[in-house]
RNA sequence: GCGGUCGUGGUCUAGUGGUUAUGAUUUCGGCCUUCCACGCCGAAUACCCGGGUUCGAAUCCCGGCGACCGCACCA
């Protein structure tokens, strides 16, 4: 049987405590996965990477936590509600149609708030057919986006989150009188999401309840083109893929988009994007992404279609990492104006603008939100290495900012004096706050292949010589090479 | 959700109606050993779940669950 490079990425993972799936014991469920103690050392480390970037650097953005569960109030008015409990029913051929649309433009009975069983029965009642083949329909579902469950004694109706980003449009005036925070500003987000997948696939790539890091920046629209941003990224280089670009190769019937390499200040210059604050917000990404091991020529921008945006959109551009079975969007970047905050001023009947020099002003927003499972699958993808002549084993070149482990400590034989000596180093290493592990069992060879395989980037050995001249080996993970060191000086080098 | 392929120790795998269910590797214990899973000995761990057919099911049938691929879906 011949592995996809997905399944294989996925079997490592399983075998070594980065993920598995959730309940496995039970047979699983599908689109739910848990990240084992690899695996959660190694998203702990991206999510700090991430929020020291975008959070503690930036004087103007403000981390919050929000709850998963929220009334039903909130997705109605955002639009979820709406957009995400479609009654539908499929024909034998497979085509899927909205029956209450179909009901109110054939029969002009009202099908609003009907259930799928009233709903099949009038389709029944009626001999409705698949307007697309004329076959008999089946039986009526909601493909409801949102997991619901009902609250408390009065069981009032409440959903799973299906984006963290409603809790920040909630609490906006909360935080924003709290920190006095004057526009710009920036609240960010690190949680958990529920959508009700039809079918999830690709392992941890698309699934039911999943990690996001969301940032909402809140900006004056008069100020859009003025990001405190601008004069540190100007510089950065993007690959975009434009609207045209996408026409043109549509045309052909083919996917292939080409891509064009601009600065964020090009980018600006030549409106590929709506603003500078866009922009920024772009080459802030892709500066964040030299640190995750993803190559360069593996990411870009794609502008999405009008079809694939809401009407309020200003402009959407999702990051997208080229993988093994395509592009795949990981961040989406989307320019909603002033669309939450009115859509939440409306159904709350609270005023959420900003009294700005005696003017009223509801903020525009541009949010940047991260996936983070996708992003590790990507980041375990890209620095998955198989094995080959130089190495028997598979292992994964993980930057050192998100390895697991700092380094491994290993006696090189199995002898006291050997193991004391690891052992101290071990716990020194420690007391300096480093990660490390302590492995004695087996050959040398086989504990730097279990260290490999995690992307442990160094493996300290004890051997014979230590013992008379308090010197050690460092192993380095990508070249394979030892130096040799005092041992004095090993914390001091194994830290990043 | 539809269709295809598939489901055996942690991992990979042999096994087309009756086997103490194969082998490798991993893991653990022991020995050996001055550095890259490739020295030796020993041990542990498996037929996805539920029904059915049959004297007898890992094997055949039905249903479920799960995985991968395609279609659809992915505000």
């Amino acid at each position: 049987m011949v592995k996809s490079l997905l399944e294989e990425v996925m079997t490592v993972s399983l075998r070594r405590g980065i993920l598995y799936p959730s309940a496995e014991i039970y047979g699983g469920l599908a689109g739910f996965y848990d990240f084992g103690p690899i695996g959660t050392r190694i998203r702990n480390h991206l999510v700090n990477l991430w929020r020291t970037r975008f959070v503690e650097n930036r004087d103007f953005v403000y981390e919050v936590s929000g709850n998963t569960l929220l009334p039903s109030p909130v997705f109605k008015a955002s639009g979820h509600l709406n957009h995400f409990t479609d009654p539908s029913a499929e024909c034998s051929k497979g085509h899927v149609t909205r029956v209450d649309t179909l009901i109110e433009e054939r029969l002009k009975i009202p099908a609003e708030g009907k259930t799928d069983k009233e709903l099949e029965a009038i389709i029944q009642e009626h001999k409705l057919r698949c307007p697309v083949c004329g076959d008999p329909l089946k039986e009526v579902k909601s493909f409801g986006l949102m997991f619901g469950t009902n609250v408390g004694g009065e069981r009032r109706q409440a959903f799973l989150r299906p984006e963290t980003a409603q809790n920040i449009f909630l609490g906006f005036k909360r935080v924003q009188t709290a920190m006095r925070a004057k526009l710009p500003f920036g609240v960010a987000q690190i949680g958990r999401s529920y959508r009700n997948e039809i079918s999830p696939r690709q392992g941890i790539v698309r699934v039911r309840e999943f990690g996001q890091m969301e940032i909402e920046y809140f900006i004056n629209p008069d100020q859009l083109n003025d990001c405190p941003l601008f004069e540190d990224l100007a510089q950065v280089s993007l690959n975009f893929v434009t609207r045209e670009a996408q026409e043109k190769a549509m045309k052909k019937s083919s996917t292939d988009y080409a891509s064009i390499q601009l600065t964020v200040h090009e980018a600006i210059k030549k409106k590929v994007v709506p603003n500078q604050w866009m922009a920024c917000i772009l080459g802030d990404e892709v500066e964040f992404f030299k640190h995750l091991g993803i190559p360069e020529k593996a990411i870009r921008f794609r502008h999405m279609r009008p079809e694939e945006t809401p009407h309020y959109s200003g402009g959407n551009f999702d990051l997208e990492i080229h993988l093994s079975f395509g592009w795949k969007e990981v961040i989406g970047n989307a320019y909603r104006r002033d669309h939450d905050l009115q859509s939440h001023m409306k159904g709350s009947q609270k005023d959420l603008s900003l009294d700005i020099e005696g003017k009223k002003v509801v903020p525009h927003v541009i949010e940047p939100s991260f996936g983070i499972d996708r992003l590790i699958y990507a980041i375990l993808e890209h620095t998955y290495r198989p094995k080959d002549d130089t190495r028997g084993w598979t292992w994964f070149q993980i930057p050192n900012t998100l390895a697991p482990y700092h380094a491994v400590i290993l006696p090189l034989l199995n002898r006291p004096e050997l193991e004391e000596k690891a052992s101290t180093l071990f716990s020194v290493c420690k007391q300096q706050g480093l990660a490390v592990i302590y492995d004695a069992s087996g050959r040398i060879g086989r504990r730097y292949a279990r260290a490999d395989e995690i992307g442990i980037p160094k493996a300290v050995t004890i051997d014979p010589q230590s013992l008379e001249d308090e010197t050690a080996t460092i192993r380095d993970r990508d070249t394979g090479n030892q130096t040799r060191h005092l041992i004095s000086q090993i914390p001091i080098i194994l830290k990043p």
